[in-house]
DNA sequence: TCTATATCTCTAGTCACTAGAGCATATGTA
DNA sequence: TACATATGCTCTAGTGACTAGAGATATAGA
């Protein structure tokens, strides 16, 4: 039986962020022990592993309860766990372009600065002006 | 002189964004009609505009706020300006980077989901198994 | 047995908004 | 001028995914 301490070392997931799992129902309360701290099962650490994986890829609360939901219904057919990935992935895609573009303009912004007065200073000017973007948003 | 309505409109911030901004003190307290309705005026819009663009570039309400503070002190060095925006680029490209890798792991959990039942599922199957990860995370 | 560490519950705070209730004001047309 | 509609006001509370802290209790090791 492991403790919410061994359960956090194990994991990597904080110990308060384990006890908002449990109250936002991602896992089962677990047993206690007599002095009423939670005791977790092998397969709750696993499952503890799951969620924190599935965060890590910046899955919400909510998709990963849907997945933790399929999984427990084994006759159900996975098309629709991958579709919750596949959206992920596109996603993840539309933000890495996003961010790349604001990189293109960040880059832009910062390359310039070299007057030593605030009134030349191209950051503060770049940024009050969003006619300099090159369409950038 | 511009109704809160007007400013929301050129701006593309949200009305109760623009009210927010004002608790938050990025924006001072504008004039008031008679009837105690917000009037700004050009420069006003202006600001407003300047936060739009920062808020869009991922800039935190804190950094504008410094931002803003740099901007109104005309004597000061834009090196702080340049800190400010140059701090936020490195976050962006680290962020970047770390969604690529995502992006690597989620297509190949989503690429190999072909079998009809759940437990065969790859996707159910690679989120629990963290060590199928390429050392992604 | 003592002490240090771990855990408990509960409340409130974080960020950057967003939503809604319940009124008051402004604007345009008849 | 009367009215309808649109716009605005303040205030409170909710969002997601935690995080922090208070004050009490439990457990493990020397």
């Amino acid at each position: 039986m492991l403790s919410i301490g061994d359960m956090s070392r194990r994991t990597g997931v904080k110990i308060p962020t384990i006890r908002y799992y449990e109250q936002m129902k991602l896992i089962d309360a677990p047993e206690r022990s007599e002095g009423n701290q939670r005791r977790y099962s092998k397969a709750e650490l696993e499952r503890l592993g799951f969620i924190k994986h599935a965060r890590d890829l910046g899955l919400t609360i909510e998709a990963i309860r849907k997945l933790i939901d399929l999984s427990t219904r084994p006759d159900m057919s996975c098309a629709e766990a991958d579709k919750i990935a596949s959206e992920h992935l596109a996603f993840v895609q539309a933000r890495i372009a996003k961010l790349k573009r604001l990189e293109t303009e960040l880059k832009r912004i910062t390359s310039c600065c070299s007057s030593g007065n605030i009134d030349d200073c191209y950051v503060i000017h770049a940024l009050s002006d969003h006619s300099l973007c090159e369409d950038v948003h």
